[in-house]
DNA sequence: CTTAAAACATACTAATTAGTATGTTATTTA
DNA sequence: TAAATAACATACTAATTAGTATGTTTTAAG
């Protein structure tokens, strides 16, 4: 029961890369099973469809990266306003796990499953709120410590910054570069700064 | 040669629709044919593939619509302030085309076909930096006219003002509701205010 | 060491896909 | 009005798709 495990998450670790570079419809469960270099018996062994694996995906491995890389980074800071724009630096410029060419895979998960399947959307609909709460908790503490003004309204601002985080991801996504990631890094910082 | 422009203009239309909704890959050319009441051979007729198809859309159809209803609204207003919040009001509120639920046609594109086809990426790429050379005319304009502040920095202002609204849409999506859509806009507003 | 179930592997199927080959009908133009 | 071509229509194909049926091997418990 150990070994199963592991092949399991293989797999999953494998078609996220493969969906998150060409799309859920695109990326075949051949193309999978190509690159996993494991069998359709085995792949319909762990997962009843394609759909649950998606699902599986979401739950068991961008959960946690959400976690670890957009919220943790956010908790435990002085000051929230800095915590939130190095955050976005961290994730737009350094991360190596996101690609620029790709997007955000949130977003295109979104963008591609949402019309088809309600259980993305609820999915999807869980970590983004997990974020939008993470960051309006970071808020609203800077609202005590008095690093934000008393009259941010924080639930606003957050979903501001997820759109926006969003958007630019789509449009590294279109330049293919990630040279538009600074030019929106620092307006990012200025329209931060209006919040103190 | 007058009925069959019409023809294939008709698709053109019927199939953004489908693809607007269902996306790209998953809007068949079957289903295309089956909306549209005409055949295969018609359709082979008018478009060499799909994806000439594709672009055809991006280019007869998204760009005189980015000119009429993204582009034109901002042209000739005193308030580029105003302007600019009335328009994206307007599109994300009233606008009857755009659903909710589908998201941005543009941004729909670019997700889906950006991994694989360097003409989509071309395309988009046009009809964005149309839209953002638009924007960031009328704030050049603002400065001018002394409504903006000059020490703005107008083409970095109008790469987070499209971003915001690209990630919004996502959000709108994602959410299924144009309820996500009030607070964004009060947020968008009080950033549009700092540019004073 | 046996045996039962877990964990895979192989070979298929039925449906759907974009695209083609070959027609027929409508529309110009001479 | 006749012939040429534009504008479609029908019937196919080959490839790919998710999913299944039926195996074989591995693992763990008694």
């Amino acid at each position: 029961m150990k070994k199963a495990e592991a092949t399991r998450l293989n797999m999953l670790e494998k078609s996220f890369e493969l969906i998150y570079a060409k799309g859920y419809q695109n990326a075949s469960i051949d193309d999978i099973l190509a690159t996993t270099q494991v069998t359709k018996g085995a792949f319909y062994y762990h997962f009843k469809n394609k759909d649950e694996m998606g699902l599986a995906i979401i739950n068991e491995l961008m959960k946690p990266t959400l976690a670890k890389s957009f919220i943790e980074p956010l908790q435990n800071t002085k000051n929230p306003l800095d915590a939130i724009y190095n955050l976005m630096y961290h994730l737009l410029i350094e991360n190596d796990f996101l690609k620029v060419e790709y997007g955000c895979p949130a977003a295109n998960f979104t963008q591609e499953m949402t019309p088809w399947n309600e259980d993305f959307s609820k999915a999807l609909n869980e970590i983004t709120q997990e974020w939008l709460k993470a960051i309006t908790a970071v808020l609203e503490e800077g609202k005590k410590t008095g690093y934000i003004r008393k009259d941010v309204n924080t639930k606003q601002t957050s979903l501001f910054v997820l759109s926006g985080y969003w958007g630019i991801r789509n449009f590294g996504k279109l330049a293919n570069s990630k040279e538009v990631y600074l030019p929106y890094l620092e307006e990012f910082k200025m329209y931060l700064n209006t919040l103190k």
